[in-house]
DNA sequence: TGGAACGTACGTTTTATATCGTACCTTAGT
DNA sequence: ACTAAGGTACGATATAAAACGTACGTTCCA
């Protein structure tokens, strides 16, 4: 008993995450597509390790594949949305004890966030305030 | 050669966490406090789990040990700060192209982020443009 | 003084992730 | 028709994280 039931909130890892990233920017694509696109990127792994991990998300059911031509095609059947909103709801539970507030303090402290952000910030918080 | 050198930034699994989180929170421990308080939350792990689990963590450098009385205490050697930094950081990397703003979007779409974790987003917002 | 109760050490097992290599299709070019 | 190029399938291996069980040490009090 194996099927890929719908179930719980799927929790993609690292490499799966990348592949999931390629595939909502660019939208179906080819395994090959996807694995170019990784190493232009990372350290570069085998064409079959990237072959194998669609294959293994696609089983997952995190991705879905078109089989009609011989150059399969696969999608994500993971939304962009929902899955970076469930992560960013984990993480924030796991770091910040789901504490919105505490990951924006967080962020003001962090050094990523430069100066530019801060205006960015501060300019969205406004608009926020008028729209709603 | 398995020393354990200072090297990278280190990165700890989830479990890993969990256990800095309770350190962090409470101080140096024993793991019996530690293992109590995480199978307070979680569906329960064997005592021995959690004493294998701090002992790696010990080897890796994460946290270190005081053996002078019977009961070993405990000490998480990372730094809270330094590693939700890090952390923070390596997410925002990952989930929003390392685009605090992005993440900013993200959170406010956010269901975790409440009504009144608006309200105090935007007090702190405010505040910190006076503080700076 | 002996045995619960409570601890630690450590080898083992389980499970998930990541990566490869080899075998085998399919199609276009010659 | 034959083969090179480019795909896919799939079993195998490597690594790391998580969870156990068993052996053994120390205390304390009945």
């Amino acid at each position: 008993m194996k099927s890929s039931k719908k179930g719980k909130e799927t929790a993609p890892a690292k490499s799966e995450l990348e592949v999931l990233q390629i595939l909502w920017a660019s939208g179906p694509s080819t395994v090959r597509f996807v694995h170019d696109k990784l190493n232009e990127q990372k350290e570069a792994v085998q064409y079959t390790s990237t072959l194998k991990l669609m294959q293994v998300m696609t089983e997952k059911g995190m991705l879905k594949r078109d089989e009609t031509n011989m150059k399969h095609i696969y999608t994500a059947v993971l939304e962009q949305e929902k899955t970076k909103g469930f992560m960013l709801g984990r993480f924030l539970d796991s770091m910040y004890n789901g504490s919105v507030s505490n990951l924006m303090l967080a962020l003001v402290k962090n050094e990523k966030t430069s100066e530019k952000e801060l205006e960015i910030l501060k300019e969205m918080i406004r608009k926020l305030d008028k729209e709603e």
